[in-house]
DNA sequence: ACCTGAACACCGTTCAAGT
DNA sequence: ACCTGAACACCGTTCAAGT
């Protein structure tokens, strides 16, 4: 038996992938869920208060299968925690647009799960330290300066900002790439 | 004698800088110019192009200066580059959403100024290469990592996803000082 | 060529009321 | 506790008409 709530979330979380942020009207929410348009309104504060909870539970899912991990073996190193980032932003992006956009509302969900998710891969970043693969130097840094760089291209790429033609074109994978390469020599 | 048109755009700008692109109504756009809540219809096709024609302007006067230099004196190097982007991001962060969103329209007059502010970047990444500065390497591949992490750590930041206390703590300017070291080493 | 005023469809939100 | 239907204010866009 699946809540009204988790329905409001899984109808705004379609119309989302369909057609963006302005595709989610309430009315149509409500429709998909068989509810009236204004019952999320019992559920939540408003329509920014609806993807709020989309995007909580989009940072939920991501960081949940890294929880599971089982303590004996490691989790995966920096490079391959930055291709999930960009393989994800890149199939669903406008949950990337959402999720890493600005809230206007303060929601705890989303600074708890925002904070966990970054702290897995600065913790990806120390074993690389350990092992050699990355420079010395405060992880928390060199692990935003991983994430700047998969975030910064996964968006310029959406946008159509990355020469998409030629000699010079690279996926956002090819950055994070040449970034570790780098960081590695 | 300033044209409407110009008006139009001016008062588009303005609510942009305050409220973000929801602030910019037709109706307070036309009464921000003195003209009716639809006269931008004959300048404009719709609130969609109007933006567009903000985003190009922006473009416009970010590389209008860069274009007037004299070419006896070289161009800034690639980092003060980034320190500028960096700068100008932080400073309008709304422009800065705008310009480098996705733009539904393919407004030619956009494509060409973005694809010009981009030679500028590679021009300057050619100098640092042949002055040693920089690896050697697809110049326009290395423009683009280094815009990159210009790009993320600002959208990051002006988001709230840089860790904004503790020893982690990074700005964007920051995180661009360390891939230009990184890359120097 | 440029502008206006009325009108239409749509949306977020509120409210009184129902079970 | 959860939901509905009507209503309100607002917005993008269209249209007929004016100079």
């Amino acid at each position: 038996m699946v809540s009204t709530r988790d329905r409001l979330i899984d109808a705004a979380t379609r119309l989302l992938d369909q057609g963006g942020p302005a595709a989610v009207t309430l009315r149509e929410v409500g429709r998909l869920a068989g509810v009236s348009h204004n019952a999320p309104y019992k559920h939540f504060a408003g329509k920014q208060d609806l993807l709020a909870a989309v995007a909580a539970r989009e940072l939920f899912r991501q960081e949940r299968p890294r929880r599971r991990r089982p303590d004996s073996k490691p989790g995966p190193d920096a490079r391959q925690l930055m291709h999930e980032y960009v393989r994800w932003a890149t199939r669903y992006p406008a949950r990337f647009k959402l999720t890493f956009g600005s809230w206007s509302t303060g929601s705890d969900e989303l600074a708890d799960a925002a904070s966990s998710a970054r702290s897995v891969l600065v913790a990806a970043v120390e074993r690389g330290q350990a092992a050699g693969d990355l420079p010395p130097g405060d992880p928390e840094r060199l692990a935003a300066l991983i994430l700047a760089v998969a975030h910064g291209a996964v968006d310029l790429a959406l946008n159509g900002h990355l020469s998409r033609t030629g000699k010079g074109h690279a996926s956002p994978k090819d950055l994070v790439d040449d970034l570790f390469d780098q960081l590695g020599a």
